[in-house]
RNA sequence: GGAGAGCUGGCCGAGCGGCCGAAGGCGCGCCCCUGCUAAGGGCGUAUAGGUUUACUCCUAUCGAGGGUUCGAAUCCCUCGCUCUCCGCCA
């Protein structure tokens, strides 16, 4: 998988909330608490080793320590009612001051004991990834993940097929020695038509899932606070393979879905609203660290990238629904532009961490004669809702709930653009258009020759 | 960047050290009255955690965090955001 370094950087976050209301933030939290068996088998399916004893130790003390301050607090409360009685009927207050003199120091230090029972707690549940659903496939990597099906046949050339990085070089039109004189490695610079393609591709993917998928064009920051990418899951423990603005709390985003995303968060949306279904085109920034060597050369992996993002916040029984849905709707931009690809259900082993179920779409590379991750479509569930406090209210239960976020690229754009170039490449090295494109091109068929 | 004002429940808005989880209004829900394109009355209406079979009860939350105090929506500090004026700017 291409990208799967990066979803396996998926993780949970605590939302800072007051201190009396710091919790579980990614699983469920009554399900750890009232049945840690269940919730240790279920972890088990995707090889997390959950310490039963650990948790349960840990929440014999927060209640005990919870308990404590509470009611230290609530005696202090009633005190110092009484002082406010006491005085304002004229009545000598001393005594009663003098009666509660240490009730100050007893309850901070019984807050104190339960802020780190909860963060020790804290600590336990942000190892926690998200519960597979019962129809993701067992496995253990990316060898053991399903093909569910295949669309279109790689075209037979008479001729061997170059790749991305010579079609661009022979267009005069992709330049990444420039690029790194500009900036670094894994930047490019495009000229001419093929600029241009790469801006139809994007204007095509935008078209498309707004006018026949009904999808809401959305704009939102490139530049996000460290609360929204907890809420996403890339922090706390994933800030390396961020981009950080100095001296700011700020961060170029990895993906539109952080902004997208965190448009929900701390929100309660009515029954009517939803679904929410947001399409965004960003500019994608990744460090990449960690991925030394892994497709050094041409626009695969690149630190800075375009992509297409979908978004939907849904109905919590909607999501299956929504999941496959939403793949379609990705996987028609391929089949629009006439690239051959296969759609995988990736097994457990290859599920990135906050995800319940994803399948990968993977478009024909001629050059390397194989398939590879150009979309990825999960169903976060409640994962990430939960974190983010997402929630709507539920006309049946008249209760704010947690939403189900499902998200997928529809597409990545770079990527798009170098499977468009490779898959429809002819002897000369030119570029054959395809038809749904062209409006985009003015009309033109063949770039380059 | 400079100066000032503000941030209270779904919304508006009072409160400025204890009787305030918070008046009043709007909205919403249920019920009653009335009976026809007006209206009136009653009750209810935040979130989260703990406790309980349940009812209940307890705790926290008045932008966020910290401080002062027996006690903070109310006083002090820091930060964030909103608005107004000035400067600058795409």
């Amino acid at each position: 998988m291409f990208l799967s370094k990066y979803k396996q950087k998926w993780k949970l976050i605590i939302l800072s909330a007051g201190q009396h209301n710091l919790e579980f933030k990614m699983l469920d939290p009554k399900l750890l608490r009232n049945e840690p068996k269940k919730a240790a088998e279920l972890l088990a399916r995707r090889g997390y080793v959950l310490d039963i004893a650990l948790l349960e130790s840990l929440e014999q003390e927060r209640k005990q320590a919870q308990s404590d301050a509470q009611s230290l607090q609530t005696e202090r409360n009633s005190r110092s009612k009484m002082i406010g009685k006491a005085k304002a009927s004229g009545e000598d207050i001393k005594p009663l001051l003098a009666e509660i003199a240490d009730l100050g120091d007893k309850h901070k230090a019984a807050e104190a004991r339960l802020a780190e029972v909860l963060q020790k707690l804290t600590d336990v549940a942000m190892e926690l990834p998200n519960i597979p659903q019962d129809d993701v496939p067992v496995g253990k990597s990316e060898d053991d993940n399903v093909e569910i099906s295949r669309w279109g046949t790689p075209k037979e050339f008479s001729f061997e097929p170059k790749d991305h990085i010579d079609l661009g070089e022979i267009l005069s039109g992709m330049d990444f020695e420039t690029a790194a004189k500009i900036s670094q490695a894994r930047f490019v610079t495009l000229h001419g038509p093929l600029a241009k393609l790469h801006r139809a591709l994007t204007q095509f993917m935008l078209d498309q899932h707004t006018e026949e998928h009904g999808y809401t064009e959305t704009y939102v920051p490139y530049l996000v606070n460290s609360d929204s990418l907890r809420g996403t899951g890339q922090l706390p423990k994933f800030s390396e393979d961020l981009f950080a603005i100095k001296d700011t709390d700020l961060y170029l985003i990895p993906t539109a879905e952080v902004p997208v995303t965190n448009i929900v968060r701390d929100t309660i949306s009515t029954d009517k609203q939803l679904p929410l279904k947001f399409v965004a085109h960003t500019p994608c920034f990744r460090s990449e660290a960690g991925s030394y060597g892994r497709d050094v050369r041409g626009l695969i992996r690149q630190h800075q990238f375009e992509k297409v993002e979908l978004v939907q916040v849904v109905r919590p029984q909607d999501s299956d629904a929504t999941l496959d849905e939403l793949t379609q709707h990705a996987e028609t931009i391929l089949q629009k532009l006439e690239l051959p690809y296969r759609k995988v259900l990736l097994c457990i082993g290859d599920l990135g961490f906050s995800s319940s179920k994803t399948y990968d779409l993977e478009v024909w590379l001629p050059s390397q004669k194989t398939y590879r991750e150009i979309s990825s479509c999960s169903n976060f569930q409640d994962f990430q809702a939960r974190r983010l406090q997402a929630r709507w209210r539920n006309p049946e239960t008249n209760k704010p709930e947690l939403v189900h976020t499902v998200n997928g690229s529809g597409l990545a754009v770079g990527r798009t653009l170098l499977a468009v170039m490779e898959n429809h490449q002819d002897e000369q090295g030119r570029i054959h258009i395809p038809e749904a494109l062209r409006p985009y091109m003015n009309g033109k068929a063949i770039i380059g020759g």
